[in-house]
This record gives C-alpha cells, structure tokens and sequence, in this order.
RNA sequence: GGGCCUAUAGCUCAGAUGUGGUUAGAGCGCGCGCCUGAUAAGCGCGAGGUCACAGGUUCGACUCCUGUUAGGCCCA
C-alpha cells in the first residue's frame, strides 16, 4: 500500500506552536529596539489627527505591582488601537519623584546609620533613589511591550518641569487664589508634617472614651434653680479637652433634661437610656423637653481650665453615639473648626511639631497628646466631671508612613481657595464637559469638588518642590511679590530646585520690601508643595511644544481612586492656569483583587507580582488578562485565572499557526484570487471576519477591551476552527498546489491571519508581531504590524444573504453532528468520513440543501450525503447514518465509488488520481 | 458611619441603545468519545445557573423599587 502523505500539502510553518513566551518575547522586543518602533510609529502617522492620552506618572518607588501593571496595559492598549485606527497617538510616560514616601525611606536609612546628614544631601540621596526606581520601572514597562520614547520619559524632578510647577503656583498668586491661614489639618507628631487627605490611613483602634459633665453657668435657669445642671458630653480624645472652646448641639434634634440624684443632665433624648446607664447614674426622671435651639446661648464651665464657653448650634451633630451633645475644640477638628469661625471662636492649638502639649497648657506641657489622654481622664474623675469612661475600638486616621495616629492641629498652611475666581463652580462645569468612563465617574468627581475644602498646598518636608515665599524677619508677614517667584522660577528652570535652597534669603528677595512694616530683611520658606500640586502640573509640563503635544490630552486613565486625586488636582490646576480641564474624556478602572474577590496587599500575601507573571507565562498572557477583564469594576487575578488565558492564548495562537502553516506555499503577489475567484464558503468565512472586524473596531473605540478579547477568540474557535477550517482541510491538502479552489482558500487564509494580526495587535503586541513575521512577504506591507493601519470593511448585502444561508446550514450541520455522534457511541462509525448520511427534509430546508448538494459532504466532512423529500415534521431534517460501503482513498481517506475504477491507481479516487497525474508532470 | 460602585453557570463575559413577557446564551474549564495528515494540536457530544439573599410593584422581573449580605474605591 503506498502512503500518499508526501504528496498533500500539508501545512508547514517556522512559527511555532509552544509559544515560549518567557524567552521568545524578548527577541521581538530585540527587533522593535532595532527598527527604533516608537520613532517609526512617530514617522508613519505624522500629520495625522492626534490623539493624546496623557500618562499620569507612577510614583518613583518600589517596583511596579499588578495594579501599576494593568494601568499602563490599558494605557498602551488605548494608544496602540488608535495608532492601528490611523491617530497619530503620541505616548509620553512620566514618573512622580518627589514627596514623602522617598523621603521617608531615605531618612529611615540616616537614622538606621546614625549618620548626621544636611538637608542637600537628604535631596541628593531622594533623587539618585528615585532615578534609581524609575529604571527598574522602565525596563518592566518596556518588557510589558508599552510603547514609548523611555529615555526621553518626563519626571516631575526635572528642572523644566520644577519650574512649570513654580510657574503655575505663581499664577496662582497672582490672580489671588493662595492665602495663608491658621488651621487644623492631619497631622503626623512622629513625621512631624502636616498631611495631606490621600495620605491618611484608616485603621481600628481602641481608644478611651468619656462621657463628660459640664456645668452650666448661665441659662436655663429654672432647671439650675432646683440643681446643678450639666450638659453631657462624650469625645474618644481627651487629650483636645483643654481646648474645649464650646458645646454643639442640633437646633432640630429634641432634648431632654432628666433628674438623676441631685443633678439634672441635659442630653438628646433618643440617647437619654444609653447615656444614664454608662453613667450609672441610677433612676432618673424627665422633668422637661425642649428643641436643641432651645440651648443656644447657654453657657457652661470647663471642668478643669477656668474658662466659660457657649452652646452653639451646628449641623454635624448626630445621634448615632454619644449623647447628642458635641464637644467642640477648634484647634482640633475641622468641623469643630468651621464651627468655631461661624461663631466666632478662637482657635486654640496647644500643641507643637512634636505632639506635645505647649505652655499654653502648663499642666501638660512636654506630654505627648496621646499620652496625656489617661492623665486628662483622672483629672475629669478628680474634677468629678467624669461619667463614664470605656475603651472603644474604632477606625482612626493615621500616617500612611510611619502609620502613628495623628492628630488635629492648628498651623499656619498655604492653601488654594476654592472660592476664590469661582473655582469651584468653573470646576464643577468642567467636569460635566468632560466625558467620564464609566459615566458614574462624574458624580463622583462632582461630590467631592462640591465638598472639598480649599487646597492644603503646603508641606513640612525637604524633598519637593520649595514653595518660594519669604517671611518678614521682623513682623512674619509673607511675601509672594510676582518678581520674586519670577526670579525663583526662573532660577529653578536654570538649575534645578537645588539653586532654592542654596540661594539666601537675601539673594532671592532683591529689593522686595515688606508690605506690612516695610522691613527689607527675610527668612526664606522651608515649606514645599504638596507633590499633588506636582503631578497635578504634569499637563503643563508635558503637553507643550517641549515634548511636540497639545493641550488638553483627549484621554486620562487611572484607576478609580483618583478621581480624588490626579483627576481633580490635575483640574484644579488646569483651571486656574489654563481655564479649562486638561481633558476631554477620562477612564478609570478598578482595583486588583485575588481569586476571593479580596484586595490585594503586601500584607494579606495575596499579590500577584506582575514580572514574576511575565516570567512564568510571558507579558502577552498577561495583556491579555487584562484584555478579558472588564475593567470598569474590580477584576480578579489568580493563577487559576491566569491558566484559563493561557488557554485562550494558546487557541489564538495555533489558530494563527494553521493559517501560517497552510500559506507556507503561498505568494500574496502571485498567487492571490480576488474573493469574486473564492468558493462561497471562503466568502461566508470572510464576511464573518469583516464583521468581527466592525465589531472589534467599534469595541476599541468604546475601551471595552473585553469585548475584542470574548469577540476574536470565539472567531477563532467556532468560525474558525471548528468549521471553516476544518472543513477547507481537504482543499487545502488533497487538490493540487495550484489549484485555483485551494488558492482562493490560500487567499482567504492570507487575509484572516494578515487582519487577525492587526486586530490583536493592541493586546497581545509581541504574537501579533510574530505572526506578522512569518505572514509571507509582501514587499508592500509594513516592517512591523504596528506600522500598519486596519483595513476599512464593508458588510455588503451579498455578506447578508451568505450569513443567512450558512447560519441556516449551520443548523442543519448540527444537527448531523449529532446523529454523527450517536453513531459513533453505537460503535458504528469512527472518524465522520467513514459515514454516509442520509437527510430528510422538505420545504425551504429540502431546497436550501438541494441548492447545497454537491458541497454537503464537505460541509459535514463525510464522503456522502444522500437528501431525500419527506416529512420531517416542523421544518426540521431527519438524519440517518450509516457506514460507507466504498473503498476508502488512500490519499484523501474519503469513501467513494470511484476508488478502484482505475488499474493504476487502484487505491484512489477520481480526484486524487487527477491530482497524482498533475504532480507527476511537474 | 457617609458617598459612589459591583454581585448572571467552576472561570471570564453576553443578555434590544437608562422604556420588564416564550425552555437565560457564548467561550474556557470539566465529563465522555473520535481522530492521529493543526498532534505538548484538532473535532464532536454532554453535564453545569432558584440570574447574591429577602421583601415589594406587576397578569408577569435577571431586567423596576426597598432592604439585607458580601466585596471594592473614596471619605469620616
């Protein structure tokens, strides 16, 4: 018997299937360094329409993580779609040098030495660690095929862009938006700064709780008359009740003044039972009601400073715990603050740097506030002012550095008005202007600009940038004249932050005069900026001439936290340089969670680092994660996740395989068929790839990259795979090399593996671009994939009636698939081929197969299909299988009657010798 | 504690564009089988869902309302 399998084509292809992406990808990340991609990308789309997304700069610390991994993927999808689409779509990444989290470790290390180290040397050593970081970061990028001009990445410690922050802060000043203030803001005794909102951190803790007695001195003076009456208070930090400058109770809320032993206690009356029983203060009784407005202007003694202080009414009072009465302590809080400035009230803060108490509180002076908590207790209990005292857990705010519990203190901070210039309303119209994804991003962003409190802008650190200010030497007053900041900016744009500090005071003011007390002698600010203030910049510093983009960026991307944070700083700053938002629409995804739909954090040891993904399954498994992620919400990673990419990788991959493999033979320039020369089951194939490409395209434009990860992937495995190429398989092999049905198949199988390439290319880069390689050459398509544009489509009427038609005979296909299948578990049949199978029908069905004959068999991939008129009920088809009774074809393995006619080739069918005789008279 | 968001098969997603109505779909995975001419591949068949839970509105809800639970981000 002679074996014909040297004379099939069978496919043949150096692209292989063991992806072996861990050590594969960097050779294709080898080639696009030589061909300098980003430079030719650049190249290709100028004086196209630009679209810019601008990146937000990752801070400089650390390695990356999977969160910063997914961030920059979505990024580089977005940019290499639209480079695909035809955008000239620049990319400038960027890192975020300054700030405390830098400086907190390197001043972790002169303490772990001991060393004794000048402010100078703190920053030189801040700024060689966060250089340092930003290369490690770099290169994971660049593994993670991000496209970008990296050596040329803006960092927010460049001196250009130090000076664009200087600049815009300056503007800032001089339309009047800055102002410096007493106020209390979070405060870190152990960092000894003020911090900003993002960096608190909340966490349980068990704090002292007292109900506290306050006598009251004046009004209400029925009650007084027949006892001591009391207002009741209840506070978690007894350490602010020195500073207690007033009590708030709710105009609305009713309250009560209820008898207990020889004293009448005023509280709100839905916390009366509660608040007698913690005081155990035995039976009481009610002797009269009234509205919290009935309290205002009553006054009180403080337990145990010689101070009388007024009831206010205010609207933060609740009556979920406590007794409806509010210790108010200006200094303290900022309710309490905003309260104290309504009414009038001092601010009272006698607390330094360091959390100690001051003199202006001689009997704890030197006592670190918290440890003056259970001394201020035994002083309510001697004072006989203490009712009741608790431990209670509750969550408190503490630095996310050095995680100590801060404090509310007053301190004079820099800070930008919200109200001044309408910021905040030019705020809020630009955030209806922009486009928000998902759309709840917007009222997000809307409630926290309506809320927020003007900008706290100013930092007790040393790494950032200095904010340039000079303080009278004789009376404190601020200077912030135009020509001094001017001459700072431009000091910094020359030579760095670093000029700042080495410059005297009396070298930066020139001949600026105090404008209080005309003194001319100055203390310079030590203070720097908040580095929100910094990347809030960024667009300045980076959309400009300096790196060849415009302003505004069409897009921001960011995970969902920033709408805090860069989203609305950026707009801020934008707003009062530039009078508009620095973008025009805005994405935002959601967080990292492990496999139980937990956070992922170093603590919890459920992280996922992402270069140990990229080790293990390489960075184009790990795109394509993030591609089947809808990213809107949360998204999931585990390494069960991860296996099931794989998985999809993997048919993707040897989809693209087969194509290769079966074009190995094949010439686009001379061998390609225009798809009128196809069989119509190339057509159909193809129509259904033009609508996937609509659909893909349409998915990009929307950001929904899922939707391109579910839509190519189901392409490849059910139109694909599992019918158009498995049934070609015959043509492909069995007919002569040139024949011109196995060529207009061949042309098909071009441009699917061409188109798929383009299609993927934004998501898995480096397999797109190997499959681009090993496409046959056409001299005119592009060096690389992401050199190329996708290819415009059109669904014509014909590509409607052949879905129709082969969705019809997909039907009826399965319907033989099936009884296939019963067969085969009978035992009767093994591979489909060895079946002929019988349809009834009759109607539309029996005519559309009649229509089909000849084509069934290979359709259904059997050797025969006999159709016959009849009654299969409701339209449907009858099928019957049975075992072929003719001779098998050596070569093609069909069951055909034709095999054996001929003495010579007794083995083969009809078409098998006509293509043997073909091959033999080459 | 407040604001915003999420909750459809083991997994990832669909479920007519903010306007409810036949047996809720796909792929993967899983089970069983076929093939050995895509072979650390390919093909087929099959089993999986009380649409988080509990109420409500309605003739009828995965789809509307309320609450609960779990989780996330932001804030306090």
């Amino acid at each position: 018997m002679t074996d014909y399998k040297d004379t099939l084509n069978l496919p043949k292809t150096a692209f292989p299937m063991k992806a072996d992406l861990a050590r594969r990808e960097p050779e294709t990340l080898a080639f696009w360094e030589e061909l300098d991609i980003y430079d030719k990308i650049r190249e290709a789309r100028r004086g196209r329409d630009l679209y810019v997304l601008h990146d937000g700069p990752p801070y400089a610390n650390g390695l990356i993580h999977m969160g910063t991994a997914l961030n920059k993927i979505l990024k580089d999808i977005v940019v290499k779609s639209k480079t695909m689409a035809g955008f000239d779509a620049p990319y400038v990444p960027g890192w975020d040098c300054h700030g405390q989290p830098i400086e907190h470790e390197i001043m972790k290390e002169i303490r772990a030495k001991g060393e004794d180290v000048e402010p100078a040397e703190v920053r030189a050593r801040c700024r060689a660690y966060a250089e340092k970081y930003m290369a490690l970061q770099r290169e994971d990028f660049k593994r993670l095929a991000v496209f970008g001009p990296w050596a040329d990445a803006y960092l927010t410690m460049d001196a250009h862009y130090e000076a664009t922050v200087l600049g815009a802060f300056r503007q800032m000043v001089r339309d009047g938006r800055v102002y410096r203030a007493l106020k209390p803001v979070h405060w870190c005794y152990s960092c000894e700064t003020a911090l900003a909102e993002a960096e608190l951190e909340y966490k349980d803790v068990k704090s002292p709780a007292v109900t506290v007695r306050l006598e009251i001195v004046e009004g209400l003076d029925e009650l007084r008359a027949q006892a001591p009456t009391y207002l009741v208070v209840w506070t978690t930090t007894p350490w602010t009740l020195p500073s207690n400058l007033a009590a708030a109770v709710d105009a609305n809320y009713d309250y009560v003044a209820a008898r207990a032993g020889d004293a009448v206690y005023v509280v709100a009356e839905y916390l009366l039972p509660g608040t007698m029983a913690a005081a155990a203060l035995g039976d009481y009784e009610i002797i009269k009601k009234f509205k919290g407005a009935g309290l205002a202007g009553v006054k009180y003694r403080h337990p145990f400073v010689e101070r009388v202080s007024p009831v206010i009414t205010t609207d933060f009072v609740t009556l979920e715990q406590g007794t409806g009465v509010v210790h108010v302590a200006p200094g303290h809080g900022a309710e309490d603050f905003y309260a104290g400035q309504q009414y009038g009230l001092p601010i009272l803060s006698p607390v330094d740097d360091r959390g100690r108490f001051t003199e202006e509180v001689p009997e704890y002076e030197g006592t670190l506030v918290f440890d003056a908590d259970p001394l201020i207790v035994e002083r309510l209990r001697e004072a006989g002012a203490l009712l009741n005292y608790e431990e209670l857990e509750h969550s408190y705010p503490h630095c996310w550095r050095c995680k100590s519990p801060l404090l509310f203190r007053a301190t004079k901070q820099w800070f930008l008005a919200m109200d001044v210039l309408e910021l905040r309303g030019a705020a809020l119209k630009e955030i209806e202007k922009a486009e928000w994804i998902p759309p709840w991003g917007q009222q997000r962003i809307a409630g926290m600009v309506e809320s927020r409190p003007d900008w706290c802008i100013s930092r007790q650190r040393n790494w950032g940038v200095p904010i340039p200010a000079l303080y009278c030497a004789r009376c404190g007053e601020a200077h912030l004249g135009d020509d001094f900041l001017g001459r700072v900016e431009e000091l910094v744009a020359r030579e760095g932050i670093e000029a700042y500090w080495r410059a005297t005071a009396k070298e930066l003011a020139g001949d600026a005069r105090c404008d209080k007390c005309g003194g001319s002698s100055w203390h310079k600010s030590e203070d720097v900026l908040d580095v929100w203030l910094e990347s809030g910049a960024s667009h300045l510093a980076v959309l400009n001439d300096r790196y060849g983009l415009p302003w505004p960026a069409d897009l921001y991307l960011e995970g969902s936290d920033q709408h805090r944070g860069w989203f609305q700083l950026s707009l801020l700053v934008a707003l009062c340089t530039k009078g508009t938002a620095p973008y025009r629409a805005v994405i935002t995804h959601g967080f990292m969670l492990d496999a139980d739909g937990k956070a992922m954090h170093k603590s919890a040891g459920n992280v996922i680092p992402p270069q140990e993904v990229v080790e293990k399954y390489g960075a184009d498994v790990l795109r394509l994660w993030v591609a089947s992620e809808d990213y809107r919400t949360d998204i999931r990673l585990s390494y069960e996740l991860l296996d099931q990419v794989v998985e999809t990788y993997r048919r993707i991959r040897n989809t693209a395989r087969f194509l290769l493999g079966n074009l190995n033979d094949f010439d686009p320039g001379k061998d390609a068929l225009p798809p009128e020369d196809w069989l119509e089951l190339d057509r159909f194939a193809w129509q259904r790839f033009k609508r996937l490409a609509q659909r893909v395209y349409r998915a990009y434009g929307r950001f929904e990259f899922h939707v391109v990860y579910h839509a190519v992937h189901n392409f490849c495995a059910v139109d694909l795979s599992a019918f158009y190429l498995d049934v070609i398989k015959d043509r492909l092999y069995c007919e002569a090399p040139n024949d011109p049905a196995r060529r207009a198949a061949q042309s098909c199988l071009y441009l699917l593996a061409r188109g798929l390439a383009k299609l993927l290319a934004p998501v898995i880069p480096l397999t797109a671009e190997e499959v681009w390689q090993h496409l046959p050459r056409d001299e005119r398509e592009a060096a690389s994939v992401h050199l190329a544009e996708w290819d415009d489509v059109e669904v014509t009427a014909e590509d409607d009636e052949l879905d129709e038609k082969f969705s019809r005979l997909t039907k009826g296909r399965g319907a033989v698939l099936k009884a296939l299948e019963e067969a085969r578990g009978a035992g009767s049949i093994g591979h489909p081929l060895e079946a002929v199978v019988t349809l009834t029908a009759d109607g539309d069905v029996y005519d559309l197969l009649a229509a089909e004959d000849k084509n069934l068999p290979t359709y259904f991939i059997t050797s025969r299909v006999k159709l016959e008129r009849g009654g299969a009920g409701d339209g449907g088809i009858e099928v019957t299988v049975e075992k072929a009774s003719d001779e098998k074809c050596r070569r093609c393995w069909q069951r055909l009657p034709s095999v054996g006619e001929d003495e010579d080739h007794p083995d083969l069918c009809a078409r098998c010798r006509g293509v043997m005789l073909k091959l033999a008279r080459k």
